[in-house]
DNA sequence: CACACGTGGCG
DNA sequence: TCGCCAAGTGT
């Protein structure tokens, strides 16, 4: 066999670990280069946190949780309030209220993780990739880590014609064929960085990449057409109502938020009232309170499944005690501190639009 | 298996 | 401007 096209697991592994040697990304949650093992909270955490979400936009979040959290323990007795705030405007809330589970599960057996894959597996989510990836990352584990990156780079490499995700088992069996037997946390990190800075969706930077030899969609050509993808279905739009409920204190101006149910879209998410958008193809339209009520604009907000235009409404009226005794879910929140609210991006949207229209008055 | 589930950045 | 995309999981 050619030596400089070898795809045999050893030749494709070394070159790529000898590459990621060089050129690994510096990132918080990585262990320096040289260094001990590093923590597993801080993979775990890292990996959930990354779930669906680039590492810009996690870097933030990251600092602060281990700040404020510095241990699974530390996590495991944070209220969950506190827990699903910090979350706020990271997205898929659904990780957060999991994180928690997952953090009181650990901290229950002596807040250390499981140290195999399947063990990692049973904990809430954390799902076939999150598992691999602490099991190889933390604990030096030879588990065959396969994310989108990975995908995209095997594809590629072996030139997988299928459409994912109907592919999806060919590609894990040849990730499996690459994976090394040591090094296997250095090698799901190295496919990794790879797939972030060379072998990207659009684009690849072939003549940077070190396995550029064996990589047979090179040799086609073109390695952007792959993975082929499924086509999508159009995202349809919807359209909602949100309730912006404020009050005069001796302490200061306070507005009235609600907690969300623990499941569905945004859930276990502090929020402004709204008509039930989230549950039906558009809102009800009804307000909590009779009004009077004056428009205060509308706020657009696109999800993965669908785009919403959401109308804020603005309360005139001063019955303010029915509405604290009318539902009971909902507290008074001081408008200097709404900022601590932990609102979801789309309410912290509307949140504004409510400022700038007080402001005008 | 298909769908629900956020958000921000980029070409 | 807008569709695509990002270290997926749960149901």
């Amino acid at each position: 066999m050619d030596a400089s096209s070898d795809t045999s697991r050893d030749a494709i592994a070394g070159l790529l670990l000898d590459w990621y040697d060089i050129h690994a990304r510096e990132l918080p949650w990585r262990a320096r280069p040289g260094q001990a093992a590093p923590d597993p909270y801080r993979v775990w955490l890292s990996e959930v946190m990354l779930q669906q979400t680039t590492v810009a936009a996690v870097k933030d979040y990251f600092a602060r949780f281990t700040a404020r959290w510095p241990s699974v323990e530390a996590l495991a007795g944070a209220a969950d309030e506190e827990v699903m705030g910090a979350w706020a405007g990271l997205g898929y809330y659904a990780r957060a209220r999991n994180l928690l589970a997952c953090a009181r599960e650990v901290a229950g057996r002596g807040g250390r993780f499981p140290d195999t894959e399947e063990g990692l597996r049973a904990l809430p989510g954390l799902g076939a990739y999150t598992a691999a990836a602490v099991a190889a990352i933390a604990f030096g584990r030879h588990a065959v880590v396969v994310d989108a990156n990975v995908e995209r780079v095997v594809s590629r490499l072996f030139t997988i014609e299928a459409p994912l995700p109907g592919s999806r088992p060919t590609i894990r069996a040849h990730a499996a064929t690459i994976t090394p037997e040591r090094r296997a946390g250095d090698f799901a990190q190295a496919m990794m960085d790879l797939g972030a800075t060379i072998c990207t969706p659009r684009a690849p930077r072939c003549l940077l990449c070190p396995l550029a030899a064996q990589c047979r969609a090179r040799r086609s050509g073109d390695p952007a057409r792959l993975p082929a993808k499924a086509a999508k279905k159009a995202r349809p739009s919807r359209r909602g109502r949100a309730f912006w409920i404020a009050r005069e204190t001796p302490a200061g101006e306070e507005v009235w938020l609600v907690r969300r149910p623990g499941s569905g879209m945004l859930g276990g998410m502090r929020a402004l009232p709204d008509d039930g958008w989230a549950a039906r193809a558009d809102g009800s339209g009804t307000a909590p309170l009779p009004g009077p009520w004056e428009g205060a604009g509308r706020v657009e907000h696109g999800f993965t499944h669908f785009a919403l235009e959401l109308e804020l409404s603005i309360y005139l009226g001063r019955e303010f005690e029915e509405l604290a005794e009318g539902s009971g879910a909902g507290e008074w929140w001081p408008l200097e501190r709404l900022d601590e609210a932990g609102l979801p991006t789309l309410f912290a949207k509307a949140a504004r639009l409510a400022l700038a229209e007080s402001e005008d008055a």
